[in-house]
DNA sequence: CAACTTATGTTAAACGTTTAACAAGATGTG
DNA sequence: CACATCTTGTTAAACGTTTAACATAAGTTG
């Protein structure tokens, strides 16, 4: 490995040199500029980024906690997350907690033995207390998508009752009155968000409402079809159907269709988040886009200026979801448009 | 911050003693012992892994150079490079180039700034020498998915040959004789290799064979999604259509339906990845299931090895693929199946 | 009991940067 | 021309670890 030290031997002057020269942090005459970046270039030198981190005091990175990297939202949500953070000179190291949760504290620990600057959250949201102590310890941390209990942690969040109430507000110009909902996992706190939102905008309309109408599992497309077949069964019956999010609306579409139900002939249903493939879904899926690159990009913003401005209000961001409606609800849109395949960035 | 220093002094010890409590290089009196240990929980410290970074020389971090992270192919690979690098002890750095191959030497020289110990490269691969200049400065490097024109550089590849015949004798032995082929970029290298597959396997079965039956475009719903079309106004009579990917298949099924056609009876197509969506899709999508979080698994291994046996033959993996067969080939599979659903880790 | 060996602890030199503090020649000023 | 001020370069002290080399007390052995 070449250091600094052959580069300003090579140039014939003082490493001190070398670093001014590099940094551009002081007048150096242009005779030693030249030497030096000639060197440089000879001898194909790149100065050590760890020795740089340890003597600033920063590492100029930021961690990424996902709790499984490969789904779509935290795919997305980390790509915005890394184009910012390239923007602004920042690396981004990913702690992937393969779907459990039991990772949790250790993934953690990895980072802040790491030493990064800063960290997001992209996880289970199960362990609020670690996050505080980390950020108590000087690190920022910014939780995305899941609401956190603590009003103490910083946070980008979608708005679950406007997404819930602009969904429910087309079921019902469309003429729906019976309504059921097939959830995520009971456990995360967005789906109990949901669950309540969706009872209270029925209550409020004096709509049919129930919450036996809502059938909680996993953010799955098993859980949908399986969640489908047990609502085809069913006496009772109902007009339209709400999905979770879109994986779940996947897979109830797959069980409704299976049941011989047509979509939206006779049971309309809409998802949430928006995947890249509900324009191509069979019928395309009425959905509520979140903004999910935004959201990694909103993210790594709200860590970098914490990290400028360290005593703050804490920061909470509420960014605004959209309504795309496509045929899984309203049968006069075609089965696939070009404009309905429009992505919202 | 609290070092190494303030634990020593606390404990009443030297530094180079607390040192080796902690990492157990050498025998330490259980007296001492206890006393840096207790010190260490008292202060709360952990070591700065920057300093120890630069004392061994290692950072224990490998990168990963993706095209578009949030794409499904490198998402899922990243995945498994996340977790056989944790199991290892390693880190994971990404670095995405957001779809911009003009971004790639950035990128690349970032990584290397950053000192890491190995990289996984799953870019577009337009900049072979770029890698082999890494390489040659001693930082191992594995290309994931594109192969490689230059012999030196290791790889995880898929088997387009075996794929590519697999899924024609699966159309053959059904009877298909007439095909298309909804090809992806045409610049990528797993491309050309599938299309000649492609056109390959046809001649040898002296099956209706010519290059004018294989649409380029790119890996995108869009694309697919035209290229139907365009299909659909052809006089040439086929039945059988393959795609370039997953993403190409949903948006060509889209674009036949919005045609009339009905899948399979009409025209069967097939896809390549085997999407977590393909089997929802409708109906249920054909597919060549790639091992992707194996790839990724793989890559990681190499890495390792290489780190530990730095001079060995250029290690390439070709990682076999299988034959997903769903309905949007053959009727007689269920719209949905359980058995369909499951997915190969 | 002198001479080794063993056990346990300390000192100090790295690792490769950045940067404050200093030095000394060149330039400007009254 | 004496003195202050710029310019440009150097020296050396960090940053927080790891670890070879040394020191010393205690235990072992012939």
């Amino acid at each position: 490995m070449t250091t600094i030290r052959d580069v300003a031997k090579q140039a014939g002057v003082s490493i001190a040199t070398v670093s001014y020269v590099l940094n551009d942090k002081r007048r150096v005459s242009s005779a030693a500029t030249q030497r030096v970046r000639s060197a440089v270039k000879q001898l194909n030198y790149t100065p050590n980024g760890t020795a740089r981190k340890l003597k600033r005091g920063r590492t100029s990175v930021i961690g990424f906690v996902a709790d499984n990297i490969s789904n779509r939202f935290p795919a997305h949500v980390v790509h915005g997350v890394a184009g910012a953070a390239a923007q602004h000179g920042y690396n981004v190291l990913i702690s992937d907690l393969h779907d459990q949760p039991s990772n949790e504290k250790a993934a953690l620990d990895l980072l802040v033995h790491e030493q990064v600057d800063g960290m997001i959250y992209c996880g289970f949201g199960a362990t609020e207390a670690q996050l505080l102590r980390i950020q108590n310890s000087g690190m920022p941390v910014v939780v995305v998508d899941k609401p956190p209990r603590s009003r103490r942690l910083p946070a980008v969040l979608v708005d679950n009752e406007q997404s819930m109430e602009s969904l429910l507000k087309h079921f019902k110009e469309l003429g729906h009155r019976k309504f059921r909902f097939i959830s995520g996992d009971a456990n995360n706190r967005n789906t109990k968000l949901r669950n309540m939102a969706f009872l209270s905008f029925l209550k409020k309309h004096r709509l049919p409402c129930s919450s036996t109408h809502i059938i909680t599992g996993a953010y799955s497309t098993e859980h949908g079809y399986a969640a489908a077949l047990k609502l085809s069964d069913e006496k009772q019956k109902f007009s339209a159907v709400l999905c979770g999010d879109d994986m779940i609306a996947f897979g109830a579409m797959a069980g409704f269709k299976s049941r011989g139900f047509r979509i939206p002939e006779d049971v309309a249903v809409a998802g949430f988040m928006d995947d890249p493939l509900a324009v191509v879904a069979d019928p395309g899926l009425t959905t509520i886009h979140h903004p999910m690159v935004q959201m990694g990009k909103r993210a790594f913003e709200i860590i970098l200026d914490l990290l400028e401005n360290p005593r703050r209000s804490v920061p909470r961001e509420m960014l605004k979801t959209q309504l795309i409606i496509r045929r899984s609800t309203d049968i006069t849109q075609p089965l696939y448009s070009k404009s309905g395949m429009v992505r919202i960035s």
